[in-house]
DNA sequence: GCCAACGTTGGC
DNA sequence: GCCAACGTTGGC
């Protein structure tokens, strides 16, 4: 079982638009990038652990735990025209991009970025270091357990 | 809105 | 295969 930092625009789905979806569970689609995509596909399994981090906000950091609840399968909305994560080059029989389902455990309070920088245990944490852009990363368990301790 | 960092594209 | 140009991310 390993342990992942998800990121998600909060304007697109924030961890209320989660807890209000049906199942409290959501397609993680629109990933574009392939280290992260590989991430979903190669290393993803049901039951995983997720800390779901709001991003591109007022207030960036974690604002939930939450679990893979299926294994990656195309992303749907690469097929789709009228779709913002169109893909051209991508067709049914053969798919680019994959997501897995992510379901909520429960919210959290909000952990800021700042928060979280203010650790010294976390300072090797991707997420926190200069120039991070992936939006899945793997977490370390041992920086998991701490941040469990700060919710 | 800025801009550093990084990924992708495409001409050569 | 190189690399300049371009686009995107995301904290600030």
């Amino acid at each position: 079982m390993r342990y992942w930092l998800m990121k998600s625009e909060p304007s697109d789905v924030s961890v209320d638009d989660l807890a209000a979806m049906p199942n409290q569970s959501v397609a993680w689609y629109g990933i574009r990038n392939y280290q992260a995509r590989n991430f979903m596909r190669d290393q993803m399994k049901v039951g995983d652990q997720v800390f779901f981090y709001h991003s591109s906000c007022d207030e960036p950091g974690i604002a939930g735990l939450a679990t893979v609840s299926k294994l990656a399968y195309p992303d749907q909305t690469q097929f789709d025209p009228d779709n913002k994560y169109f893909d051209p080059k991508a067709t049914p029989e053969t798919p680019r991009w994959m997501n897995v389902d992510v379901k909520l455990v429960r919210k959290t309070r909000l952990v800021s970025i700042k928060e979280l920088r203010g650790h010294p245990e976390l300072e090797h944490m991707r997420i926190l270091q200069k120039g991070n852009r992936l939006s899945i990363t793997p977490v370390d368990p041992k920086e998991w357990e701490f941040i469990l301790r700060l919710l």
